[in-house]
DNA sequence: GTGGTCTAGACCACA
DNA sequence: GTGGTCTAGACCACG
């Protein structure tokens, strides 16, 4: 499973890694409780400075998705209700600003419609292997 | 026309302000062959240093849509070839990326639709003054 | 006698413990002479690692609040002059620091006892139930 | 004005120099509005690396009580709500942790205030040359 | 071994 | 010159 980590140069690493983390949590790729790569094993598996993958960690941190437990790790948090509602919020934005975006570029509501529709087919064929695995989602 | 131009802390603004006039265009605000405002008056406009803006046109020149008259501004391209290509581009590039982002987070398809249909009552609706003066859209 | 005990991210769990301890101790919980919990007994009431609490206690015995009787556990120190010093040099040092934080803040010295007498009502009140057993105080 | 900056060893630098830049601008000493040292020259007057200085700016900064202009520095918030607020609660915090701390240690109120007279004759005396010049408070 | 802090030195975007 | 990011390498507290 060897994955090629590519970072847009026009936001910080530290932030794309954030959000990325942030996803596969969301996803259930991580659950509730699990603990997260070690600092050292996530610098080796983004390819980037430990330093990097602490400020990640202590950005979700700070978020409240994942907890610290001294000496032993970071851990997904088990506060479900947190999970859920930052799934809700995640979502709200990113739908919200998909319709601003294409509001902007002056398409009708139908024409959007339109454009999905000629994505939707290959939408679920693209599930990577890592994420056909887990199927145990966040929500209930 | 008193606009609030506020900016992602985590993105240059020059890119956003791009992005921005980007869609400007592409929704037919300025149309094809129109002058853009000058440095100085976007600057204004936007707040922003005027080497900002500098870059700002650089950047769309650059992508062709838009064009430098020496002496006299700079002005949306009149190939309309290009404002189409842009246009589909553009689009393509937004809705793939939000249903990657959808998809990440671990919405199905039924998911995606259901959660675009709780926002797309509201989506005529909230056109600004400014849109809706612009009739002409780039777009056959 | 469920007590939670939280700790401030920003110090080390075993300093604060020792600080904890050192108030009991000062406000007459504990009595001079008197077995403190055993390492075991402390990590599961403050619930930590037991190498946390061997540092604590060793951090006590260091500063000659409790001592060690080998094979029998950590017990206060009898010596009623070492308490008495202590409890002196702990208010000293509690006293001056509130007052360079207050005039570091700005404020007179009218204003520091306007905010105390504020507070200065739900002085007594606040004592818990724990608390209020102990009677017997250090202080002469 | 040479000032030794001595930091606790139990305590981050940077949380340390985020509370006596925090303190100074409560107290007045740094204006709303007024610009922050850069980043280099905090380095050089605390004496750490410029990365320490960062982090300490941009705490403040999320705090609220500091705002970044891009290219152009680090400056005091200008909300003057803000201010008023962070000193009302800081001395909240101040004040309770230090009545618990009396508290815990045993001493009743009337104690309290003895301990506190024995030291306020000097409360006055101790401000230091660079703290006379500003008069400027923020409180109003 | 875990996360956290710090230094040194480099590069970049922005004004 | 400003803050921001990143790397490399070191040390530390904690469990």
């Amino acid at each position: 499973m060897i994955l090629d980590h590519i970072f847009d140069e026009n936001q910080p690493i530290y932030l794309q890694i954030v959000q990325r983390i942030h996803a596969r949590i969301l996803r259930g790729e991580y659950q509730p409780g699990q603990k997260l790569p070690s600092v050292i094993e996530a610098a080796m598996i983004y390819k980037v400075n430990h330093n990097t993958i602490a400020r990640v960690y202590s950005e979700l941190v700070r978020s409240g998705i994942a907890e610290v437990k001294r000496g032993e790790g970071t851990f997904v948090t088990t506060d479900r209700e947190i999970l859920r509602n930052m799934k809700k919020t995640s979502s709200e934005t990113v739908v919200e600003g998909f319709l601003q975006d294409m509001r902007l570029m002056g398409y009708s509501l139908e024409e959007v419609y339109d454009l999905l529709n000629r994505y939707a087919d290959a939408y679920s064929d693209k599930k990577t292997d890592e994420e056909k695995i887990n199927k145990n989602d966040v929500s209930e």
